[in-house]
DNA sequence: ATTTAATTTTTTGCATTCAAAAATTAATGA
DNA sequence: TCATTAATTTTTGAATGCAAAAAATTAAAT
């Protein structure tokens, strides 16, 4: 249920990520005040576990805790977006230099799979499948850096726009030119040229920022 | 105990905060242990508020949590000293560049004030004082970005550093040009000269950093 | 005496319980 | 009928309880 795998360490860790993909994959929607009770009885534990993970994350920035009415999933505001993006943009630019310096040829054929894998989706119009992978890229390009926590950020931040990604459907031209992005990406990284990496990552950031904004807008004028 | 004050809001927030400045101010060292029921009994609280701000500052990077055997007290490795001071690096480098363009001059009076007071701490020798407000400083810089996402993430940075920084009695030579960095720090600030005041952040970082490990060994070399 | 095994004590992880607060429903009166 | 108030149910916050794991202590054996 909450960590098929075998060898569960603590309830704990599974139950926040449990919920923290509940929130990802649209279960949970922004605004939205979160059921306990439900919530427990879905994944088969007590209160005091899913509590536990609440507060987890209430401080990574997912949900907002009420006193005496539970908590919240935070509804992503376009001012979060840009605040984000601009870290991001800090965070990436670092680590494209880094990356450049640091990663290995085995890292860099990894990065080349994933995104021969995502160009695969982006052609079969597979958008879920695409976002997974496209993160995964970006992922591994951090984990180049050898820089632990940078990745952890760097993930937190992914996490929160996250909530709003996945219920994007952004225009075939703008995927098309994500997709080109990607192509720049994985030639100045196996170029190793932290210039022209850091510089079309950071155009690329541009363009998904806005992106992420669309949607928001977009499901703003629904409501 | 928690929370003298008198509105609180939750008990949660409060031990978070409590058991975080445990750690700040050395009553909870590197590498400890962290004795449930006597902090419990500290704080006059039951468990269960603990375990959550347990798992939150687990979260945050100032604990592990072993399973079944507790959460300990991270030991700040230099590592992770450099790891993090390159993403300060970039963060300050971006809050400087935002500060300057947003920051008011009511806003440019405050760090005036906490710098003054930061420089009598400087002559009086009081380094604890000194500390607290140099951090209010940059804090107040980070906070004229307007940027709340980036003040929390610097926060969480520099709570992380701030583990090792409460035992460190650097020289004076290093304390004197701290000092005068932050003159510097000042006056860009005042002009509003961005691309002064990123660089002399970024060199003062650097120091900083320095002396940060140096703390960190000789605490190696005692043990 | 020192290592190994057995026993006791403590600590941990999680479920349960209970009081207080909020939300919902029912009841009352204009 | 509709707005208020009262009563009821649900939900939340946090203490307590309990089983399993780990640590400490004692006992036994070489």
């Amino acid at each position: 249920m909450i960590d098929s795998k075998n060898n569960m360490t603590s309830l704990h860790d599974g139950v926040v990520e449990a919920v923290r993909n509940m929130i990802f994959d649209g279960q949970l929607i922004g605004g939205q005040r979160i059921p306990e009770k439900l919530i427990c009885q879905k994944l088969t534990i007590s209160r005091t576990p899913l509590r536990e993970a609440l507060k987890v994350l209430a401080s990574e920035g997912l949900l907002t805790l009420l006193p005496n009415r539970g908590a919240r999933v935070n509804r992503l505001k376009t001012k979060d977006v840009d605040d984000m993006f601009l870290i991001m943009g800090a965070l990436e630019s670092l680590a494209g230099e880094l990356a450049c310096k640091k990663i290995s040829s085995a890292q860099i054929d990894e990065v080349r799979a994933l995104h021969y894998q995502m160009a695969a989706n982006h052609k079969k119009g597979k958008l879920i499948n695409y976002f997974d992978l496209n993160q995964r890229i970006h992922a591994t390009i951090m984990a180049a850096t050898k820089n632990t926590i940078l990745c952890e950020i760097y993930a937190l931040l992914a996490g929160r726009i996250r909530m709003a990604r996945y219920r994007a459907n952004f225009s075939q031209k703008r995927w098309d030119q994500a997709m080109k992005e990607h192509e720049e990406i994985l030639d100045a990284l196996s170029a190793r040229d932290s210039i022209r990496l850091t510089q079309i990552l950071s155009a690329h950031l541009k363009n998904t920022c806005e992106t992420v904004k669309s949607v928001i807008k977009a499901e703003k004028n629904k409501v």
